[in-house]
DNA sequence: CCTACCGATCGGTAGG
DNA sequence: CCTACCGATCGGTAGG
């Protein structure tokens, strides 16, 4: 049984609508709606499987199109891997560029941050680059995925340089907060279950709420 | 360049130490000893390639001897990672009963509950453990090691269930916290590097800080 | 403990 | 003449 690529993420469609589509819509598009679509159904299944253990073959079989026809939208499986992870990141910019306003106090930007990155971690391309990782990509490919990832360590770095300064935060070494931050979250995809009986928000909420008030009932020195 | 067995975790010998050894010691705990020893540079190369990733010819490449060689110690290839997880649960008993003991402080006890998790987590098969997981085993195989991985989780909800009513914790949902601390401190391997400025016992020491006692200097509700 | 292989499947590409 | 796609097979390597 194969999906069809509307449910790889693509609107659905009829097929009346799709007759539609392809009369209006421009080759150029329908190709880039297809390769997005490859992309999503690779970044679940890398994701599920790890890298190494989904072929080529799997991804083509979920799409309904042979393994052949991929190589139409992708260069090689690396490729595949690589832009997954760049979109991963698709929002960090916006996100990066509210942690700048100092009008905000730090706790409410951390905050902002920690829900920005929970949501991130928890879509397709997010449980792709928390699962996998960069490591199946060779260096050439990698640096650039890990530029991604200082930026945002940074832009965490400095809130909690800036905090401190502030007097809103208690000293703490700020590589150490962020990766703490970075893990606490990054884990989450490993265990987190859609239809239990917390969201994502909850998970969002608790970790906060501990990182910044503590666990203690009564605050220690 | 390949190791010698010793360099993959037994003690350093010399050759007469080999030698007298060759002839003192059984041949079954010779075995057991290599058999050890295959299993520490597997958890090794594990960690750092993923399981699909490394080869049996790179395992023994790495011991000196060959892939066939390595049958006569193991069963295959899915075996050796089943063992290199249940043996980084080799200390979990002990660590488990420590947290029953009700004369400590539930702080206290979480305090060294972190501390022994992350120094497991850091050894060569605590590394396999977070940096595989147990996604490449069968099912059959696999509820072993979720066996070990609830125990531990219990462990943890429990002693924040114990703190809540004890009214030493802030009331909050045992099943987050305990997803939140595995979360941070399962993260390490992915950034930690000995050679850093910060040792392992830093960054439990201010990770635990941060969790007690919050990252706010001025506590709020 | 090694040489010599196997059935299968991998990522990637040919011609049409 | 182009796009999109197929059946078949390439060279290499996996676990065993």
């Amino acid at each position: 049984m194969s999906s069809s690529i509307d449910e790889a993420g693509l609107p659905a469609t009829t097929a009346r609508q799709t007759a539609a589509r392809r009369r209006k819509v421009p080759p150029e598009v329908r190709h880039e709606d297809k390769r997005l679509a490859i992309l999503r159904i690779a970044a679940q299944l890398f994701a599920q499987h790890g890298y190494e253990a989904t072929s080529l073959d799997m991804i083509g079989e979920q799409l309904g199109m042979h393994k052949a026809t991929l190589y139409h939208y992708i260069k090689n499986k690396e490729e595949v891997l690589y832009f997954c992870l760049v979109k991963s990141f698709e929002n960090i910019d916006e996100v990066v560029e509210r942690m700048q306003d100092r009008s905000v106090p730090t706790l409410e930007r951390l905050r902002y941050f920690a829900r920005s990155l929970a949501h991130a971690q928890n879509s397709d391309f997010g449980r792709c680059l928390v699962m996998v990782g960069l490591r199946p990509l060779t260096n050439e490919a990698s640096v650039d995925i890990r530029r991604f990832q200082r930026k945002l360590d940074k832009t965490v770095r400095d809130l909690v340089t800036e905090g401190i300064a502030s007097g809103e935060l208690k000293p703490v070494a700020p590589p150490l907060f962020s990766a703490m931050l970075f893990g606490m979250f990054n884990w989450v995809p490993q265990w987190f279950d859609a239809n239990g009986k917390f969201s994502i928000d909850d998970v969002v909420d608790t970790f906060m709420n501990t990182v910044i008030n503590g666990a203690a009932a009564t605050p220690r020195r």
